[in-house]
DNA sequence: GTCAATGCAAACTCTTTGCAATCTG
DNA sequence: CAGATTGCAAAGAGTTTGCATTGAC
């Protein structure tokens, strides 16, 4: 699940307008670390990115690579897979339902929809293997989020209250 | 966000049927880790479990806890948000897109969909906060996991390959 | 030259494990 | 009563932080 170059160069040249436009420094590390993340649809985790970037550039440390990380999704150039900094949540609900999640404070709320749990897969999709559920994520801010002044989404979140 | 108690009521004779069905013992400490979960849905993380279970049961340890919520997971009795024991992964595509999630062992691919992009928010969502966006995930088994005979899901998951 | 970014090492948090004591069916 | 389950204490994995040094603009 390599990208194509002409993809890389277009998600690498988007990279550096981006860091132009937020006026963040543009430095060797920062750019081995988007390329290793972008140069492939596998979404690899953290310690992919750092054993991969240090082919290319040995003296790379692993807190860069997190520090870069987290500074690039801040700057909207990059996301997560799933919650970043959430620990695991348990649920007693067994049956079909949906969430509403708040991406400021993670409150999630279940709910019930006839119409996502029939959803029509996709052929493609069927391709990569047995469906077995299909669940609907709806990301927004809650109503208690939206009256209070933007939180930062970054580093220490869980000393927050 | 509590549960009314016949809800309640209703997935505790759910949860001891089950654990009768799957020969699991029946202990105190069970019970009230699955009420604690049961009887709210704000799907609370370990530590807010362990803390709400302490002042009915002081002895109680954090470690059974985590065991106890593997356990009742593997049986059925419970599930997670998210996807548990992974790591955070990290996506360079930003774009509108959603992703196949492979339940054994967590490959994850993304695709496109205008029908997935447009879903209709239910009006109950909207009442929460407001809407960012809209992800679809679609849970199954991918085509090299399902040759290979049923790798169990718990503990020491990350040692295998 | 200035201030942000890096590398190192150590700290921290969440989660898991080994083992003896305890309790359930 | 046998075997599963618990509590304890200690270990492990992944991630973050403080600080002196280096490098981009």
């Amino acid at each position: 699940m390599k990208l194509g170059p002409e993809a890389l160069q277009e998600r690498v040249d988007r990279f550096k307008e981006g860091l132009r436009r937020s006026g963040v420094k543009m430095t060797h590390q920062r750019m081995e670390i988007f390329r290793e993340v972008a140069g492939t649809e596998e979404h690899p985790d953290a310690e992919t990115i750092f054993k991969g970037v240090r082919k290319r550039v040995p003296s790379i440390s692993l807190d860069t690579v997190y520090r870069t990380l987290w500074s690039l999704i801040d700057h909207g150039l990059l996301t997560t897979i799933g919650h970043p900094h959430e620990r695991v949540r348990f649920d007693a609900n067994v049956s079909a339902h949906h969430h509403f999640v708040c991406v400021k404070c993670g409150l999630t709320r279940d709910f019930r929809s006839e119409e996502f749990d029939r959803l029509t897969i996709p052929d493609a999709v069927k391709a990569f293997g047995n469906v077995e559920k299909t669940q609907v994520e709806i990301r927004g801010t809650c109503s208690r989020c939206s009256g209070k002044t933007n939180p930062k989404r970054c580093a220490s979140r869980r000393k927050e209250e």
